[in-house]
DNA sequence: AGCGTATATTCGTTTTTTCATATGTAATAG
DNA sequence: CTATTACATATGAAAAAACGAATATACGCT
């Protein structure tokens, strides 16, 4: 993957709050996004649907749900500059937000 | 400086070739990197001014000439990112054009 | 089969970014 | 002082990105 196509992938808040709360959730489905994020769901799907493209989203469905996670393999200079870039975001509020809806899968029973 | 923010500087190929041949060759001013990406006068100077006002480069004037460099005190993680983003990009093109003008003084001198 | 939930995609519009052209400014040379 | 070089900035147009609203699809339940 090009420099330039990380960036630009990173260079909108929605897809890098996206990216960044599901690196340190390991796995949301897109209403946990929905919440955590406070937006609508065609805009976190069609984002979600950007970093999936670049390969910096993988996607599985379970039942109804469909989680996203990072690929098994991401180039290793890749995952440093999401880890360099979540020591520097601010993510608490995101993660409130998500707490407030319970863990999983009570969690996911709840929020969709 | 806000992830966001860098992100957003280097989500265009003028400016991350800007800055990243820029922190290869410690200092470039603004017909070196004409001459380098070929491109015009005013593209590569609103390019670097974007940069500029982001506090990702610091200018110099010396004489007729103005130098752009990286600056003296920029936030670590900030580097890290540059660094693993030039091990990635090739700039082996940029920096040829570069040495057909010759080195510095000469350079600068044939070069505007 | 029919309904509700979760997610994706399409469409028309608005907003943002980028660009080329033209003009302005600072330094140097004569 | 005038001309030239090196660079910055303003302006308006074009291209790209992002958005909301509506629609489509896929799954689970009854």
């Amino acid at each position: 993957m090009p420099p330039i196509e990380l960036f630009k992938a990173l260079s909108d808040i929605t897809r890098l709050q996206c990216i960044l709360l599901i690196q340190q959730e390991q796995e949301l489905c897109v209403c946990e996004l929905m919440a955590a994020l406070e937006l609508s769901q065609p805009k976190i799907s069609r984002h979600l649907a950007l970093l999936r493209e670049s390969n910096l989203l993988e996607a599985e469905r379970r039942g109804q749900w469909i989680y996203y996670r990072l690929p098994a393999v991401l180039e290793h200079w890749v995952l440093t500059i999401l880890q360099e870039a979540s020591l520097q975001q601010n993510l608490t509020e995101l993660t409130q937000r998500l707490a407030i809806m319970g863990e999983r899968p009570e969690r996911v029973a709840k929020c969709c």
